[in-house]
RNA sequence: GGAGAAGUGGCCGAGUGGUUGAAGGCACUGUUCUCGAAAAACAGUAUACUCGUAAGGGUAUCAGGGGUUCGAAUCCCUUCUUCUCCGCCA
């Protein structure tokens, strides 16, 4: 949500950019809103404030001109609640809907053809056989099997077996340790520049459900699109494990000393991809449901941009370690989810379809999400102010083992384990 | 799923219709005292919106929502949460 104060101060800059984003707000219906509600807020509160002194007055037997009195107030006071309730709905319908304001540094645009490739890091190897595509690749006794899967749960399921998985859960293992450790917070901190302390990731377990009222919280909840509600209860699936994160300190003010926060959290999250009919139907980049390493960061508003570039950092040293050829791209405006000030995606080179493919995103939510959250933070002179919050990708799965797949593939139908991995693997070098 | 108990400020806890935003304690902040600290004394310490240059006002909030009443933390209804016991269960 964005602050009314800064609408009210910029409705031009807002109209702008919500165009720029793609979404449709009334800007004007919200301000002149404000004003009407503002104005009708002010009568009833000097009715209140009247109808309190009468209160104070009445002793324990009141008489029949004091209650009439107060009945009077009271009626009026009843009309204008009345009044005054639907005009709340509207402006904070409206208001929820206008996106969060991107940061000057955001390329214009308004699709995937506009986002910007900032950078191509790592070498694309040249092999000397045709690379095959991961759904292609069955080796030992790893398979992705989908077939059996849509028996069970339909489209875009998985059954994920044998050495695929062993890989899977060595790279969590691998990760969680790179984040825990704050040597490599401190280096990254440290080649980046940035004005933040190595405070290192914590490791954490999110519920996999979410409530309608914390899941709308998060100005993330996508019932049309994303996001599977379950029949019986007024419980929605966790499409990110950012979703029952970000929510964590909701209605909360946490103290300026504790801040940064910053969680390696680790969650199975689904998705209903509606609207990607036919895209990506061969493999395993596009599930209903995958596995996710993601960080969530809440920092003070100073810290804000910096943890962002952390994450950004945290996300290419992790990719490097495992070798992974990938370009980092800076997202436009039109692509840049709602509550985001600026995103960033990495893709990874995937050989056997001779293409970047995004594996990575890192948003920054400035203090828009902290405010429909109502997660603020105390100063140590005792202010109080909306905190900054950032999420990104670590690492999301079935797609990233698709990546290492189709890299590390060799010409015989086996992978290699890369080598930071290794160790996590029984020290095994293929599979 | 069944039965019962309970939800008050950062924490503990008083408060069963009339100056209660809310006693008291703890914690925290400041001042005094001290070389310094501890202790002690004194003062201060919720959030949101709103009026005001400011000082300082106003309104709302005692889990959420609704109701009764001139007046609700207090009475009634309802939802949620927590705890205890039973049942089931990874």
């Amino acid at each position: 949500m964005l602050d009314i104060q800064y609408v009210r101060d910029n409705p031009e800059l807002v109209k702008q950019k919500s165009i720029q984003k793609n979404i449709q707000v009334d800007v004007d219906k919200l301000l002149a809103l404000d004003a009407e509600i503002k104005s009708i807020q002010q009568n009833l509160e000097s009715l209140r404030n009247q109808r309190n002194l009468l209160n104070g007055q009445i002793s324990s037997k009141p008489n029949q001109e004091e209650i009439d009195k107060a009945t009077e107030i009271k009626n009026k006071v009843i009309d204008l609640e009345k009044k005054i309730e639907p005009l709340n709905l509207e402006y904070n319908k409206i208001l929820k809907s206008i996106p969060n304001m991107p940061l000057d540094d955001v390329p214009q645009g308004a699709s995937e053809a506009d986002n910007v490739v900032v950078k191509k890091v790592g070498e694309i190897k040249k092999l000397d056989f045709v690379p095959k595509n991961h759904w292609e690749l069955s080796f030992a006794d790893a398979s992705i099997d989908k077939v059996r899967a849509a028996k069970i749960a339909g489209s875009r399921f998985v059954y994920i077996k044998g050495s695929l998985v062993e890989l899977q859960f060595a790279i969590i293992q691998w990760t969680m340790h790179q984040l825990a450790d704050e040597r490599v917070i401190e280096k990254l901190i440290q080649e980046n520049n940035l004005k933040l302390v190595s405070k290192p990731f914590i490791p954490i377990l999110p519920p996999a459900l979410i409530n309608t009222k914390a899941y709308e919280a998060t100005t993330r909840l996508d019932a049309e699109e994303t996001t599977y509600k379950l029949s019986d209860d007024e419980l929605w699936l966790n499409a990110s494990a950012e979703h029952s994160l970000c929510n964590m300190y909701m209605d909360e003010i946490v103290d300026e000393k504790v801040l940064p926060i910053r969680y390696l959290g680790y969650a199975t999250s689904f998705r209903r991809e509606a609207g990607t009919y036919g895209k990506d139907t061969e493999g395993t980049i596009r599930m209903h449901q995958f596995d996710k390493l993601e960080m969530e960061i809440f920092s003070t508003p100073e810290t804000g941009l910096d943890e962002h570039k952390l994450a950004i950092a945290v996300d290419e040293y992790l990719v490097k370690q495992l070798d992974l050829p990938y370009q980092l791209l800076q997202k436009c405006i039109g692509e840049i989810g709602k509550p985001n000030a600026r995103g960033v995606d990495i893709e990874v080179w995937f050989p056997g379809q001779q293409k970047y493919r995004e594996t990575h995103t890192a948003d920054y939510m400035t203090d828009y999400q902290a405010r429909s959250l109502r997660t603020r933070l105390r100063r140590q002179n005792g202010s109080v102010e909306y905190l900054h919050t950032n999420d990104a990708t670590a690492f999301a799965f079935p797609r990233l083992l698709a990546a290492i797949m189709e890299n590390y593939q060799t010409e015989d139908g086996h992978v290699i384990v890369p080598l930071v991995l290794r160790p996590y693997m029984n020290n095994k070098d293929q599979v």
